[in-house]
DNA sequence: CAGTGGTCTAGACCACACG
DNA sequence: GTGTGGTCTAGACCACTGA
């Protein structure tokens, strides 16, 4: 069949894998390329994606361990809510590290999406979303500082942006227009999230709109595919 | 800053790309990674991004071509509708190639999805969209033979399942679950898509149902990145 | 046939975690 | 320090295209 090594390789780490409890600890790359008869480089090729479809977590300095059952985070797209929220309602809990928060003068681009003067200020929040010590989706809001200035953090804020400005109620809030695409990870998302550059992720781009029909946030979304699992009901005609 | 050759190398290479008038040939692999002064490996990795994202096409035994504008198709999830109706929407003309129509058993899965018994006869269609001679999306389409049989497909059949269920009328149609993921290719799809095994791919894994909530059909699509964009209109709360 | 991209190897060196 | 995964290299061989 296979002239590849590739494929049988696959194949076999699939049964593997499959075959070890979780929490086991797989031998170091040069021994598994050895014993599996390829180079590194094609094992770690093959590795690649048992890591982002939540079967393997690989730390460097010290291993490649099975994961057991993932904790997927379900959620259909129509309705819009926070990672908080959708973890939340099927109780998963979450948490939220590597936050950063900046006060940014907009560029031309910014300022386009947001419908603003170029120069204006801008807030922009960015945190990494954890669960079980696993970082499995990077976020960055951006909406200008009159809707979200610092203070306006200091006070209970979950880490949510969208949670804030829905708790504060005004502006109300109507939807959020999202752009969905499978991308490769840079080498800063890869870092945040702890996986390799290259790496496949879902990314959602979103504007979200107040009654009024401004754009007040937009967002940028990172997630693990493994991790999530997006659905979205489609009507006929 | 990056002691990294791969970013340094990236920035320099979406440069060029955006330099180059379109169909421009690129230097051949070894010639452009020395003059990069990277191994092969490395530039290739870097190229992978850039063949996803629609601005370059690479063809075995051929080059590596840099692209124009690519033809995106633009459209939103919430309405059900074929890619050939995407298309011809927004003008743009695409064509089906490796049409490939088989009758099956249903195995375990393909019988709990669809709602049939085991080793039913199923109908099952697969196909590749071209624009432009550029293949884009690979699409399998399973449903039991009641429903779609292969003398169904002899008269005036597009390509398109959906299209050819919605002409005939009956059962009446309703709505379709879609789940969003993103993955990479495997051996099969790359060939089929003419990019390299492990490239990003946006999937779409849908059920349709009829108006009395049967499921008439199960799809599994695989699109190419840079010639797509989907989105999803979300409302609040 | 010559030239291209596609796959794979062996090995080097680095960054990191842990004792 | 030792051992792990992360990055990169140089080079081999294969599969494919087109003259």
């Amino acid at each position: 069949m296979s002239h590849f090594p590739f494929q049988r390789l696959q194949a076999e780490l699939t049964t593997l894998i499959a075959s070890l409890p979780a929490e086991t600890q797989l031998p170091s790359e040069p021994e598994l390329a050895k014993k599996m008869g390829v180079s590194r480089a094609t094992l770690r090729e093959a590795m690649r994606s048992f890591e982002t479809q939540g079967l393997i977590r690989r730390k460097q300095g010290v291993g490649t361990f099975v994961i057991g059952e993932v904790p997927v985070i379900d959620s259909g797209l129509e309705v819009l809510e926070s990672i908080e929220t959708m973890a939340s309602r099927i109780g998963l809990s979450v948490s939220t590290g590597s936050l950063k928060i900046d006060l940014l003068s907009a560029d031309v681009d910014c300022a386009e999406v947001l419908e603003i003067s170029i120069g204006s200020k801008v807030t922009q929040v960015s945190r990494v979303i954890f669960t079980d010590e696993r970082p499995v989706a990077y976020l960055v809001d951006t909406l200008p500082e009159v809707f979200l200035s610092e203070k306006d953090l200091k006070t209970g804020f979950n880490g949510s942006v969208l949670d804030l400005l829905l708790r504060r109620g005004i502006p109300r809030l109507a939807n959020s227009r999202t752009e969905i695409k499978a991308v490769n990870a840079d080498t800063e998302v890869a870092h945040l999230l702890d996986i390799q550059r290259g790496d496949v992720l879902l990314q959602l781009k979103a504007n979200l709109y107040t009654t009024a029909g401004k754009v007040i946030d937009h967002s940028l979304s990172y997630f693990l595919p493994g991790y999530f699992s997006f659905h979205v009901n489609r009507r006929v005609g």
